[in-house]
DNA sequence: GTCTATAGTCGGATAGAC
DNA sequence: GTCTATCCGACTATAGAC
């Protein structure tokens, strides 16, 4: 965020065409590799994620992903970075927002998390990085990400533990049914389906819209 | 789990001795293993641990790992099959516990959840096995045992849909909080004290005893 | 029932050209 | 800024002996 607009054109020694629609500030480059990041960790998960992977589904090469990004695992603190910065800023502006709708606090910033499906992989990528505990980078950082989200339920909007715990709570729930992919039974198992209604009362058709089902690949 | 006592000296066309604390039955190293691999599984994930490890773990050669199941993959669902198997054993004798204490059935149940603890991995395997939902075959066995908790709150228990949903929040919230380490920063961090102090109100001290911290090997 | 040796594959990272 | 080629370590799985 708050992208620095370095080069493009400027102290580099090349006269190459810059709108060949192919070479990219490599701040824009990051950006792209940084969503598809978000999407391949979040279906595979840290270690199970491949930096090529990553980088096909950003169009570019394997080793400039690793170039750019110095090894597999700060591409994965900087997705999580993202990640977090994505959703208190998401949170932020719930709590900020008009409630011309009649919605509460707590009610706009609840759909503000569920809306956050679309940004493909953010629930997923964060909840691996949330079972990553061990690992002393990955998992001082989580905590870290784990931290900041608990700060803004207490201070910023202002709730108490107890409130913010079963907030907490609700979303760990809602992250653990999209990285199961429950919609997958959904229709299918009465069981499963009465879960799912739970979990997404109101905005159940929207959530099924948005949700990737089974056809997608591993 | 009502272990079935094939061999053990039977049929075998050899004369080993049996009692050298080496030569087991592989019923018994199958158990030694699934232990073992709850363990590893449950700091590294599915992908990030390894059959050497796991192996290690249960003191065996890998090779041999591989030979008792079949694959990484068959040793996997096996660990999640035997922990959602002891996770609903544990909630049917809580529920079926006697009232001496005066306390409710939810409330046994939530502490026999927090009490699983215990079985070192149980909780972050599962935690790992139910992100995996896009892995065809890995997923569709996460989804049957989520399936599998739900059916229990609802027929077994009988709450309805939406007490089940923040029990299952809880615990989600719970599984979470060990699989991050949050302990690592308990006392240090006024914050995550909180957050902490919170999720586990009356059973604190013997939860800060029991949770692996971060001195333990990555 | 269990091991050693090893084959085979995959994936992260580096070198270096354009 | 981005690619191709490639090295090398890690890890699963197999072969085969005891």
């Amino acid at each position: 965020m708050t992208s620095v607009q370095r080069d493009g054109s400027g102290a580099t020694a090349l006269d190459e065409p810059a709108e060949t629609g192919k070479r990219l500030s490599s701040d824009e480059r990051r950006r792209q590799i940084l969503v598809a990041a978000l999407a391949v960790f979040g279906t595979r998960g840290y270690e199970g994620a491949t930096t090529d992977e990553v980088a096909r589904a950003a169009g570019v090469s394997q080793p400039y992903v690793v170039r750019l990004f110095g090894s597999k695992e700060n591409l994965f603190l900087a997705t999580i970075e993202d990640a977090l910065t994505r959703l208190l800023a998401a949170f932020r502006a719930a709590l900020a927002a008009e409630e011309d709708d009649g919605l509460t606090a707590a009610k706009r910033i609840g759909q503000a998390y569920v809306d956050l499906i679309e940004v493909r992989g953010l629930h997923q990528t964060l909840a691996h990085a949330y079972l990553l505990g061990s690992n002393p980078v990955i998992g001082a950082a989580a905590r870290r990400g784990f931290a900041a989200v608990w700060r803004f339920f207490r201070e910023e909007m202002g709730i108490d533990a107890d409130e913010a715990r079963a907030f907490m709570a609700e979303g760990m729930l809602i992250s653990t049914m999209i990285g199961l992919r429950i919609v997958d039974d959904y229709g299918s198992d009465p069981q499963i389906t009465e879960l799912f209604r739970s979990c997404f009362p109101s905005e159940l058709p929207h959530v099924l819209d948005v949700l990737p089902r089974g056809d997608e690949r591993w």
